[in-house]
DNA sequence: ACGGCTATAACT
DNA sequence: TAGTTATAG
């Protein structure tokens, strides 16, 4: 079993040295001849011509694979070089490769300590030499780089096509700002040098990996082969073990690692990268800055005797809860602009007769109407649709006041999908200019409906029969109606109507002691027109073509939406979440950096967070706070937050929609192209060049 | 039948 | 999406 040993010092130059197939390079060494072809060396010629130990280049170009036969690697590679292993005393002898890795320590041995981890295999604390050169001869001050050590590989480092790698190497290794970087460029001079003293002495060459610890430098020493070394600063390290299979860690390559593998396999991409990263005290999580829930439930238990056995007790308890509801949904509405979308019905039943009673009571949602009475309705309609489905379309009839099959022993009505109510049009604006809500007029209230009715959910009434759009949203004083240019119907007309489409859904007239489960709605066949009004008044909801985020903000509103939609969709595991590393996750860096090294400094990134929470904030977090004001006037603490931390935010270029950019003024459309185009430089968030800066509410308005 | 209720989020 | 499930204060 590993053993856990937390960094000590900080900032240590490890390096491992692995020597490139090594027994083939001994091999050749020995028979110069062999040098430049394909080679490989196999231990035992018996059967099947002996098993490949060792594989040249060359004869890895040919697709000969250790673990091959001989004869194998003849068929891929006829002209492959066999040569076995000495055999002495009946049995392989590695003495020649034993020592011909002594030579090698030999030589490594002379820069710090040095540990040899296998025949072909060297660790090297360099740190000691690194800090040394670091103060007597730093890169910066040589006339010249070692040539070696310019073909180095930097994980992390930007390799743009065109780009002269190794002038950026050269960069990195002269002109890096952090101290650490820099003991590991010192660390890599030295590796080089003693590279090529190693190649020059013995004629082997070996390939190196440059890492604060050893774990990280044997990882690295094995990404590029042969005969070169790659660095990995301590900015790449998270990089490098996301996109590391856990079999490619030492001492994971086998059970231990495969059962972690399946395991987080498992569990998924997500879970296991949180896993991995809660053991070592990784946490990127931010903080929200959201001030006001997500959703809003009300419910009750009726454990055991006190199971509702009768849909009208179901009714009532679900009248009480709606009304709860609803109250907290109007107070939501007029302290927080805030209008929910979705109503959801959740319960939990038993069913006393089978054995079927493990069966879960379906949860159900529809498009949240506003009052109480509407939403008393379509949760009962909801809980029916439920209950119906809970049951089974073929259970016997259930008839009367009492049943003795089910028993419900939990209600709860939620409503979720709280957004806020659009903001920044004239007539919201002239809404926020006038009264506050609770005093406020119908006309105030139209206002404010009319412009939240881009938000509501797709209209769900316009059923094939019912070709009346019927509005969304609907406030609570039953004076309130809402009108989208549509004639729109008195409340009692409107019931009525989908009545009359489809009396079996409206449970609302009904005698509460006559249910049947005939009379629930049904999901088949049967009852078609209930299921057609039950489908899209109740159950639809308001994706729909998502008209609430389209009209009413200008394109950040429709970027940030169709940027998550992309998100939360495709994009899965691996390049998913590359993506969300990417954008400068700072603070998760510097956690793991503390982490890995007890580091104290940040390195000063560009501070963007991720998008959606600057919007998130932007948009929806002022409770009892007009969203913005006109200019001048008092903005009040928490607005003149949102004020101070809105300069900070930028936008990620990469999150950033094409499309987006069409929509803006010309002249701006041409700032944020010649922005876009280099592509590279996450943080700028300079006042006044960056996208947020654009969409800022108080600039450009 | 014994914790109830509220709330969030991942996942499919 | 809608629905399920788990979790937590």
């Amino acid at each position: 079993m590993p053993v856990a040993r937390p960094e000590t010092s900080d900032s240590r130059v490890i390096a491992h040295v692995d020597m490139d197939c090594f027994y083939v390079q001994v091999e050749q060494r020995k028979h110069p001849e062999l040098r430049g072809l394909p080679t490989a060396v196999v231990q035992y010629n018996s059967w099947k011509g002996g098993g490949l130990i060792a594989v040249s280049y060359e004869a890895r170009k040919c697709g000969v694979k250790r673990s091959m036969r001989g004869a194998e690697s003849k068929q891929v590679c006829p002209e492959i070089q066999l040569v076995q292993v000495p055999v002495a005393r009946g049995k392989a002898d590695l003495n020649s490769y034993r020592s011909a890795g002594s030579e090698v320590v030999s030589i490594l041995s002379r820069k710090g300590r040095c540990e040899r981890a296998s025949i072909d295999e060297v660790y090297l604390d360099l740190t000691e030499a690194a800090e040394t050169m670091l103060a007597e001869a730093p890169p910066e001050s040589l006339e010249a780089i070692d040539e070696e050590a310019l073909k180095s590989h930097v994980l992390g480092l930007n390799n743009e096509d065109g780009s002269d790698a190794r002038e950026n190497v050269r960069k990195w290794i002269c002109n890096s700002n952090e101290r650490r970087d820099k003991l590991l460029a010192c660390g890599a001079l030295i590796v080089a040098e003693l590279r090529l003293q190693v190649l020059k002495e013995t004629e082997f060459t070996c390939s190196a990996g440059i890492a604060h610890n050893k774990m990280l430098a044997k990882l690295a020493s094995g990404m590029n082969k042969p005969a070169q070394q790659t660095i990995v600063p301590l900015s790449s390290v998270k990089g490098l073990l996301d996109s590391l299979p856990i079999k490619k860690m030492k001492q994971l390559g086998g059970k231990l690692g495969s059962s972690l593998q399946t395991d987080l396999e498992r569990y998924g991409i997500n879970t296991g990268t949180w896993l991995w990263n809660i053991a070592r005290g990784i946490s990127g999580e931010e903080v929200e800055g959201r001030l006001l829930p997500k959703s809003h439930g009300s419910g009750k238990t009726f454990p055991g005797p006190q199971a509702l056995k009768t849909i009208s007790s179901v009714q009532h308890w679900l009248n009480e809860l709606c009304e709860d509801l609803s109250e907290r949904l109007q107070l939501d509405l007029e302290q927080n602009k805030r209008i929910a979308h979705t109503l959801v019905l959740h319960a939990t039943a038993y069913k006393a007769s089978d054995s079927d009673s493990q069966k879960k009571f379906p949860s159900k949602s529809c498009s949240l109407r506003y009052g109480a009475a509407k939403i008393q309705e379509d949760a009962l309609s909801l809980f029916q649709a439920a209950l119906r489905e809970y049951l089974g379309l073929f259970t016997a009839k259930i008839q009367g006041s009492q049943n003795n099959q089910w028993g419900i022993t939990s209600l709860s009505v939620s409503a979720s999908k709280i957004v806020p109510i659009p903001s920044g049009t004239a007539s919201i604006m002239k809404y926020f200019h006038g009264r506050q809500p609770s005093t406020s007029t119908n006309q105030s209230q139209n206002n404010l409906i009319e412009e939240s009715a881009p938000l509501s959910p797709s209209d769900n009434d316009n059923d094939s029969e019912v070709k009346i759009t019927k509005p969304q949203i609907e406030f609570p004083g039953e004076e309130t109606r809402m009108n989208y240019g549509v004639p729109s119907l008195d409340q009692p007309e409107d019931r009525n109507l989908l009545n009359d489409q489809n009396p079996c859904c409206s449970s609302k007239n009904q005698a509460q002691d006559e249910f049947t489960l005939d009379s629930l709605p049904l999901s088949t066949s049967g009852s078609e027109k209930c299921s057609a009004g039950n489908q899209s008044q109740l159950m639809k909801n308001y994706s729909g073509e998502e008209p609430c985020v389209k009209p009413a903000m200008p394109s950040v509103n429709r970027q940030e939406q169709k940027r998550k939609s992309v998100n939360d969709k495709g994009t899965s595991s691996i390049l998913r979440f590359f993506k969300n590393q990417d954008p400068s996750c700072a603070q998760q860096k510097l956690e793991h950096v503390e982490n890995i090294e007890d580091v104290k400094a940040p390195v000063t990134l560009g501070p963007q967070s991720r998008s959606d929470n600057c919007l998130d904030r932007n948009q929806s977090e002022l409770p009892n706070e007009r969203p913005f004001e006109e200019t001048g006037t008092s903005s009040s603490s928490v607005s003149a937050q949102f004020e101070q931390r809105r300069g900070v935010w930028s936008y990620n270029t990469d999150e950033i929609d094409p499309s987006v950019i069409d929509e803006l003024p010309p002249e701006i459309q041409q700032e944020v192209r010649a922005w876009l185009r280099p592509h590279k430089r996450h943080n700028v968030a300079k006042r006044g060049s960056s996208i947020a800066d654009y969409f800022s509410p108080t600039k450009n308005a």
